[in-house]
RNA sequence: CGCGGGGUGGAGCAGCCUGGUAGCUCGUCGGGCUCAUAACCCGAAGGUCGUAGGUUCAAAUCCUACCCCCGCAA
């Protein structure tokens, strides 16, 4: 049995932490960030690791900065064989990557070289990928450049979004570190480089990515909607009023028009143009201050009125 | 005490400001029409208007408290 010290954050990190405990064994300690007030009235909220760490029964730590004291003395006194990392939100110093004498290891959700960075998810679905997976690294300083220990592949679902994905990339990513692991108490398995040449980034996504473009063709703002949930939700205006659109369904033109430009029934369907000729059917969608909607429930409340021509002020 | 919107038949909304026993679109059920349609026509069922108090001759509508949902911001 190792000595296991495992940092994580988010849901995602807390799936794998499950996993751990369930497969193999409690870590002898979990690091996670430090709770913080967060959402509507600004309630302080622990993390979904520190949560989940509770529950199980393992020693939780919560920090906002593990590279220095008191957190670092805590790690050093604890004496780890191995220190596990996913989705922490936090770069571990040269201090701490040398402290356990097996090394550090993390989980990516994105089949390295590929998508390196902090939304490796999204930005596979946004770019249309078919494939993506997880990739079990050893930690250097650079980030996400560690030498690769094992690769495991999931196929992405056609009307895929970030959220969904993410949830079977976490069981995904469970059974990859388990099986590490497994291979690193024996000894077994092998570290091999990045292949250099097959770099790409996934930059983190921000608030303004949210804001479709129309000039785009109805497949990449398709694959944008779908990346962009549960957060920050695709969205577009009508009118002065902010819409967050969950799903639609790439369609052919109803006629001839201009990107943005609005066709609809007034009862049944909502068709927005798009860049290149191609069309976008919205089928759900979100006006501010309201619930999520059908598209036929939202023109319902027009009353056959619906006075939008275009997307846009 | 971060800012704001909302809770009305199964669904989405109007009505509330200017109190007087509830309306629209859809769905459901029954019937009709049609080659056909998330079409059309006729009829029906279905609501203690979030909860608890208060004001009033009278409250979905005004006042107070509470519960729940949502958008923004972090």
């Amino acid at each position: 049995m190792l000595k296991i010290i495992y940092m994580g954050t988010p849901p995602l990190a807390a799936t794998i932490l499950e996993k751990i405990c369930s497969d193999l064994y409690p870590p002898i300690a979990v690091i996670t960030q430090l709770a913080k007030a967060t959402g509507r009235g600004q309630k302080v909220t622990a993390s979904a690791v520190e949560d989940t760490g509770k529950k199980i029964g393992v020693p939780v730590i919560s920090s906002s900065n593990i590279n220095i004291n008191p957190t670092l003395d805590i790690l050093k006194n604890l004496k780890p064989d191995i220190i596990l990392v996913a989705a922490f939100g936090q770069i571990l110093k040269e201090e701490v990557l040398n402290l356990p004498r097996l090394g550090c290891y993390n989980v990516h959700g994105s089949l390295l070289p590929a998508y390196r960075g902090a939304a490796p998810i999204q930005r596979a679905i946004w770019d249309g990928q078919e494939i993506t997976g997880v990739t079990v690294q050893r930690i250097v300083r650079k980030l996400d450049a560690g030498d690769i220990f094992l690769k495991k592949e999931i196929t992405i679902k056609p009307n895929e979004t970030s959220g969904e994905l993410m949830d079977r990339i976490a069981v995904l990513g469970g059974e990859a570190l388990v099986e590490a692991i497994r291979l690193i108490e024996v000894g077994g398995g092998t570290l091999t480089p990045q292949d250099e040449t097959q770099i790409t980034y996934a930059k983190k996504l921000e608030k303004e990515d949210a804001i479709l473009d129309f000039n785009l063709s109805a497949t990449n703002l398709f694959n944008q909607i779908r990346a962009l949930q549960p957060w920050p939700v695709a969205e577009m205006k009508l009118g002065t009023t902010r819409v967050k659109l969950f799903n639609g369904v790439v369609v052919n033109p109803p006629s001839s028009g201009q990107p943005g430009e609005i066709v609809t029934d007034h009862k049944t369907s909502m068709v927005i143009h798009c860049g290149q000729g191609t069309a976008l059917s919205l089928t759900e969608i979100q006006p501010e201050n309201r619930k999520r909607l059908k598209i036929h429930e939202f023109l319902q409340a027009f009353r056959g009125n619906f006075p939008f021509k275009k997307i846009g002020n």
